[in-house]
DNA sequence: GAGTGTGAAAACATTCACAGCT
DNA sequence: AGCTGTGAATGTTTTCACACTC
């Protein structure tokens, strides 16, 4: 109901996968009830409804939610209309994943360059975008006012690419090099450390069952 | 102090993050005090200490915590020690990468094999590894009891993959593509989706100075 | 009748603040 | 003096349950 005024964190967290949820059920349906789309989120359906609520009134009582008022309410919210830059920096296996990987392009994400600093991928070509040194970082992030630093690195260059990207006056990160960053101050950053999801689900695996965690 | 009860999922998603710390502290010291553990993983002193509480009495009042015991129970909490086994099915970039990170072995687990459908990678070797057909699939998670199955595949064949490993008797499934997957009874299942990251970065974007959420 | 939106309750998580040990 | 371990206080998130609307 609150129409302005911040979204808890965790409602944060779960409105990308409302998002993926709305996609996955096709354009055959119009409308979707809480309690569908807690189905397919996994979660309970007075969540769903409490976190739709601040974003506004979208619902109808007695129907539901009209699916593609709710996609684009969730879009402006998470700011995915705003159609931001972001540029790669590390084109190993990982990096080219994420350079090749349509979901950025589809969500309002637009990679506009790749970075590498390895002389035998300099100038490469992949998924359509040229290869170049990080030398041009910074004429790259202010030509096209790049906001999002996607960090692909091996961990030993993490800590200097996320330097030279915030000196760049990118001012969000999305680290997927195991090693922590500092923060800095205004600097967003955020870190996808694939073993630690290993690890987490490692303690659920032997003992009787408990609750998946998100 | 509780030395057996449940650990709450809160903490469990904190305790990889603590040993990542402890790893980059390095061999020179040898204690290390909560003030210090909290800051290098940027959390509350208090947290840690709560955190570290569920794992027993691990500290010295007045000295702190000897790293190597913090590490050793850590790991033995998680389940590190087990050795467990884990297969990893799609090996375009993604894959690789997962192949190629070392963070795994490291870390108590070992990949066993890898697995793809495109004949052009069948028998391909990837990371000392070569890649089977997913017709071998059974064979290999009993002959390796391997507990974990990585798919990373492009979203279509996620569903299908996790039938198969689930099939084969695999209870724990880290799934990167970037589908919604049915869950089982006792299955865990966590997907790690790639975008979803990005959007939840930008909701923090444009606005003024918001704390993290990790 | 069906399904939203939301107070109120319950559960969970974080932080404070300090007694107690070394 | 320094730092842990933990009750108690506070803050956040989830869930219940139902008044209200279509």
């Amino acid at each position: 109901m609150k129409e302005n005024g911040k979204i808890p964190p965790a409602t944060v967290k779960r409105l990308p996968l409302y998002l993926q949820c709305l996609e996955q059920v096709g354009s055959t349906e119009v409308g979707i009830s809480s309690k569908t789309l807690a189905e397919l989120a996994k979660v309970n359906d007075a969540q769903v409804r409490r976190d739709l609520s601040y974003l506004g009134t979208l619902g109808t009582r007695g129907v539901g939610y009209d699916i593609s008022t709710l996609r684009n309410q969730i879009q402006l919210e998470l700011g995915l209309v705003e159609g931001w830059s972001a540029v790669i920096v590390g084109v190993g296996n990982l990096g080219s994943a994420l350079a090749h990987y349509g979901g950025f392009k589809e969500r309002g994400f637009g990679v506009v360059a790749l970075f590498d600093d390895d002389p035998k991928k300099i100038n490469k070509q992949i998924a359509g975008l040229v290869v170049k040194p990080s030398s041009e970082l910074k004429e790259v992030c202010d030509k096209y006012s790049v906001a999002i630093g996607i960090i692909a690195t091996p961990g030993e260059y993490a800590q200097s690419v996320a330097d030279q990207l915030i000196e760049c006056g990118v001012r969000s990160i999305l680290n997927f090099a195991p090693v922590l960053l500092k923060n800095t101050p205004d600097v967003q950053i955020r870190s996808v450390d694939l073993s630690q999801e290993l690890q987490i689900l490692s303690y659920y695996l032997d003992r009787p069952v408990l609750k998946a965690v998100k």
